[in-house]
DNA sequence: TAGATTGTTAATCGATTAACAATC
DNA sequence: TAGATTGTTAATCGATTAACAATC
């Protein structure tokens, strides 16, 4: 267990380069995506002017954090005015990577892994799911996914041969609890540095590798906390009718 | 728009009844799923009592987060020894509200839908599928999941009858981001606070229900932008091949 | 110029971490 | 008693919020 707190490299908390990259706030990161894709509704609703008031009711945030988190990224509004719709979102993209075509590898064909690579949010965003693999014989060889579009499932053998072909820039596991690690390793060992992990377990890995985690039962089990509390303190006064905070005029223009 | 600034409750942020519950931070309850997971392998695994340290290791956290993150449910550990595996086990899935039987209804019959119903991690951990709804005649009807326990797809018209039954505590939106919202008011109306959206579109809700959101594309957008930085940025020295910092030992017992 | 709205500052809040006294 | 490990404290860090000067 000692070999547990081994000398590493003292994580050096400033590791940012002092060239071009100013570091992004994790939290401000993982609001981006919202942002983007409220400002491609807009996008898509004609709308070509948002003030952050305005955007930040529509994507369910105070407009004083999503001027803060746009200010990580540049100075893209206009005093007075607000923000150039389209000209924001291609700020967002850029900063996200979305500008560039991202190629994902799906380690299980059970259920999930179908519903992945059937899953359309994908391709409108960039992503091109280039490989499925699974062990299991009886799937091997099926064409899963849009039929005009159809990926075949594979076998394991040829997972760090497609890997090695570089089309590949990040693996999803959507395998087993108990395989998950395995998968994982032979990924990361294939070459790749993004993981997103669908299956119950936990797993690690090396330093440099960023893993993210999907778990759809961690999800409920939050519910369920929040749902016995609120049948343990009902709440005073009954429900309130009280209706959304969220910007009805964009509302109607991301509807429309 | 300047609705939007409309005069709300003032949001009385202490609002905790003075009475049983010590409020719990959001962080720690993101986790506890997690402690719980690992807890239950080690039951399965024969252990019987496990050191902060040991315990942290598994799950990926600090020892002194976690000890940080018990500390709020109680004192459970004993000084000297550690904890209890099945004793620390239950006190989490007491407070998490895994004791009790959740009933889950899903909205929405497609690929992900059908993976939800298919999911075996959630009857695991209690939680029973009562009834799933689409409006797509071609799958009204279709039995979904395990056909030992086969769940009927039903027409949405039903949506309001099963709820008021009063087995349904959970609602789960697997729709297409347009009918989201819909969909959603239709859960709350009928009388539902907790709410789990796979749909990919921010969506409202009224004061007092709880909203989670899992958005498969917003996670490999996120790793899109750390792929992003890694090739603008590669890691000097190239890949380290330092692996995994998790507890071995335990990880060797709950393999096992 | 007057009104609107950004980008930034400073204050607050919550979460993480390290260290250690309490105690088995 | 000596060694181990918890539960808690205090310090640090990061995220959120409110307010407003800058500026269109």
């Amino acid at each position: 267990m000692s070999a547990a707190l081994s000398p590493r490299p003292a994580l050096s908390a400033l590791d940012e380069d002092a060239t071009t990259t100013r570091a992004i706030p994790p939290a401000t990161v993982a609001r981006l995506p919202v942002y983007h894709r409220v400002l491609t509704q807009l996008i898509d609703a004609g709308v070509e002017t948002v003030s952050s008031e305005e955007l930040a009711g529509a994507c369910g945030v105070s407009s004083a954090k999503l001027r803060k988190d746009l200010s990580h990224l540049g100075s893209y509004g206009t005093r007075g005015v607000g923000y150039d719709v389209q000209f924001l979102a291609y700020q967002i993209s850029r900063e996200l990577g979305l500008t560039q075509p991202w190629g994902v590898v799906i380690v299980g064909a059970g259920n999930l892994g179908q519903a992945l690579v059937a899953y359309r949010g994908f391709a409108s965003r960039g992503f091109a799911v280039v490989g499925v693999f699974d062990c299991d014989p009886t799937v091997i060889g099926r064409d899963l996914g849009d039929p005009d579009h159809p990926v075949p499932v594979r076998q394991m053998d040829e997972l760090e041969d497609l890997v090695g072909q570089g089309d590949a820039h990040i693996g999803v596991i959507a395998t087993p609890a108990t395989a998950a690690q395995e998968v994982c390793d032979r990924l990361v060992a294939a070459g790749l540095t993004s993981i997103l992990n669908f299956a119950p377990a936990v797993i690690a890995v090396p330093e440099g590798v960023e893993l993210r985690k999907v778990d759809l039962a961690v999800e409920l089990q939050i519910l369920a906390f929040h749902e016995q509390r609120r049948m343990e303190h009902p709440p005073a006064g009954g429900r309130t009718g009280t209706s959304t905070p969220v910007a009805e005029s964009l509302g109607e223009a991301i509807n429309a």
